[in-house]
DNA sequence: ACTAACTTGCACAGCAGTGTGCAAGTTGTT
DNA sequence: AACAACTTGCACACTGCTGTGCAAGTTAGT
């Protein structure tokens, strides 16, 4: 007897449903206005208002629910993302912030507004950590400006990338170009030239260009002639998808 | 008799330094939250919500002051900025943005949010038209990167400077490293390399590092060892400080 | 010192949103 | 078929904001 220890029944599967539905119109309405009503969202999600409070107590539940799914969501994408090269771990990062566009852009407009800025910066922290190290190491090896404080590049690079999310989303960019973008903008802001930025871009496995074997910027290093970050790269055709 | 046009008597003068003191407290509250309440605008201006309205017919009315002299701010600023150097061209843009901390950012916050949109999107025109020329002739130049279309890679450098603006404020900059921060992260997004980006920003006469003569990168154009653009660096202490 | 201009506080109407209770419906599950 | 789970619509109280009217105070200009 499986079921002994939560009350008598399960809930119900539309429930369930319905409860990923109003979680999903919440990402798509906050996106562009973080302020919308729950009638808003209601109506998005093909619900009443008051069916919300059904499955959330409150605003504030729901978006805490928005919060932590896109965090641990966007954590475990990073997870597997590392190389030693930081040119590379940056442009990995990259990447796989692409693939998860919505999660990140909820939860980078939901930053800026009230109460909620401590949750989301701690949504965030995985990602500011990557950033910051693959910074710190770029910087080291002489590949990245050294001009600035590397906290401040840190957060430079990141806000440049979610102007590029918005950017690509506004101007409907391919998914490659978009990834691409996403990648190579960073790069710049780290202090590559563009040329540079686009010859790391190349020499990823990526879906679009063929990969070119070595990287004419890379002087010694690890000049492994690149081990296969494909794993990151892997993009699960969004499970949120209506 | 020079009156006699106007109602009988002019204006009083306290009564035109409350209204100053309602739109600069406008403008440093609704830079961090563009939705504050009257109330709070008040309070910053050390006036009763009521008396705002003795200004000022509606909150719309207030906002609409703001974007108006924002954008004629701006664009007079703007207006002295030209060089043949499209690198140039761009810093010195940046340069003079800086300049107008507060009112671009007032600007780009209020430009996310509701029917002000178009008011905004036209204060900020030319800002962009210059941006979008000086990208264009960059990428002819061979300069920037030409893999993304000229207004995408304009309205990116767009955000990164005020992307740099916000940051510089926040990790409170001093006056010549923030200005040289937008200069370079927008030469950065366009496509050079952090060096050349410095290298650009030391060949103008900035307040800080004394002016190098010649610029590295550059190969024949109009290299006239830079005319003097000192016009638009001129900071003349922000006669709206409080 | 007088007056008009200006500020202030208070009261009030109105609007939009949140959160709750309840009674009546609909629909999944057994 | 029956029951519980779920949805819905409506009513309601509450909050925070805008915008207005008015009466009383304060202050700049003459």
């Amino acid at each position: 007897m499986p079921e002994t220890l939560t009350p008598p029944r399960a809930p119900r599967k539309d429930a369930l449903e319905n409860r990923e539905a109003i979680v999903a119109a919440a990402a798509t309405v906050f996106r562009r206005e973080p302020e919308a009503s729950l009638d808003a969202v209601a109506a998005e999600a093909g619900l009443s208002r008051r069916s919300i409070y059904g499955h959330f107590a409150s605003r504030d539940e729901l978006l805490a629910e928005l919060l932590t799914r896109g965090g641990s969501r966007i954590s475990t994408v990073l997870a597997g993302v590392h190389h030693d090269d930081p040119r590379i771990h940056l442009a990995l990062v990259g990447a796989a912030l692409w693939a998860e566009v919505q999660q990140v852009r909820v939860l980078a407009q939901l930053a800026v507004h009230g109460p909620l800025e401590r949750t989301v910066a701690e949504a965030l922290e995985p990602v500011r950590a990557s950033v910051r190290d693959a910074v710190t190491r770029g910087v080291a090896a002489g590949w990245f400006r050294d001009d600035v404080a590397p906290e401040t590049l840190a957060r430079l690079i990141e806000e440049a990338a979610i102007a590029v999310l918005d950017e690509a989303v506004r101007a409907d960019l391919t998914e490659p170009e978009g990834a691409r973008l996403v990648m190579t903008i960073g790069l710049s802001v780290a202090g590559l030239s563009w040329q540079s930025a686009a010859a790391v871009a190349d020499a990823l496995p990526g879906p679009t260009t063929t990969a070119t074997d070595a990287l004419p910027g890379a002087t010694a290093t690890a000049s492994t002639a690149l081990p296969g970050p494909t794993t990151a790269l892997s993009t699960p055709t969004h499970p949120r998808a209506k």
